[in-house]
DNA sequence: CATATGATCCGCT
DNA sequence: GCGGATCATATGA
């Protein structure tokens, strides 16, 4: 199968609406050791500028300046003492948006992340963020990849995935901005369950976004 | 400096 | 469902 690369123009929308097209595109994983893997993006959240959630919210600092660069970068930070977190930069530059990657489905090289993982079920290996980052090795080595142009990471673009399913993001109390996203009824869904969607929507890829 | 906290995961109950 | 692990980061003294 050969698929496109997306392109910077992707991802140079604001995040929200980044977000729900980066559902079911593939997530290609060249590990140092030359070994590969890809996965099935799942569930998304977006951060946006203007919003308290958000790790941009309080200005430019040395941990997050990648989100305040071009889109199209990987901003990874590390929490709670032991995981790391993927998100994809979004907007324009200096916007300081992005989406974080919540899930997702193991397609290729699943012998690789279950060694990454210590843990076997491809149920178990991707969903999480801190579970899909340890799986494909990506730590603060990997902020600010380059998702268009380096090599190592980067997404392909598929054709339109089933129903979206739309919530409030994970441990923020807030329901104007429900921008966690994710694909309807699939078993790989995170476990940071915040409830049954508030909406499902069929979004239609953009044309130039599909192969 | 000191301290509070977090876009989490895992094991146990 | 709950608490511990474990530390970079941000903030305030």
């Amino acid at each position: 199968m050969t698929r496109r690369r997306l392109p910077r123009s992707f991802y140079a929308r604001a995040a929200h609406e980044v977000a729900p097209d980066l559902l079911g595109q593939v997530l290609v994983r060249i590990f140092p050791d030359g070994a590969r893997a890809s996965v099935r993006i799942i569930e998304v959240e977006a951060y946006g500028p203007d919003d308290p959630a958000s790790h941009a919210f309080r200005g430019e600092t040395p941990r997050n300046t990648v989100m305040f660069g071009p889109p199209g970068h990987l901003y990874v930070y590390f929490t709670y003492g032991m995981h790391h977190c993927m998100n994809v930069v979004t907007g324009g530059t200096a916007e300081g948006s992005a989406v974080l990657l919540r899930a997702a489905e193991p397609l290729e090289g699943e012998e690789e992340m279950v060694l990454r993982r210590g843990r076997e079920g491809p149920l178990d290996l991707c969903s999480g963020p801190g579970r899909l980052a340890q799986a494909l090795a990506v730590d603060r080595r990997d902020d600010g990849l380059d998702l268009v142009a380096g090599d190592g990471l980067w997404l392909e673009a598929t054709p339109r995935p089933e129903t979206i399913a739309v919530g409030t993001r994970v441990g923020v109390h807030e329901t104007t901005r429900r921008w966690r996203y994710w694909l309807d009824g699939s078993p790989f869904v995170s476990r940071g369950r915040p409830g049954p969607p508030t909406a499902k929507r069929r979004i239609p890829r953009a044309r130039s976004m599909t192969p």
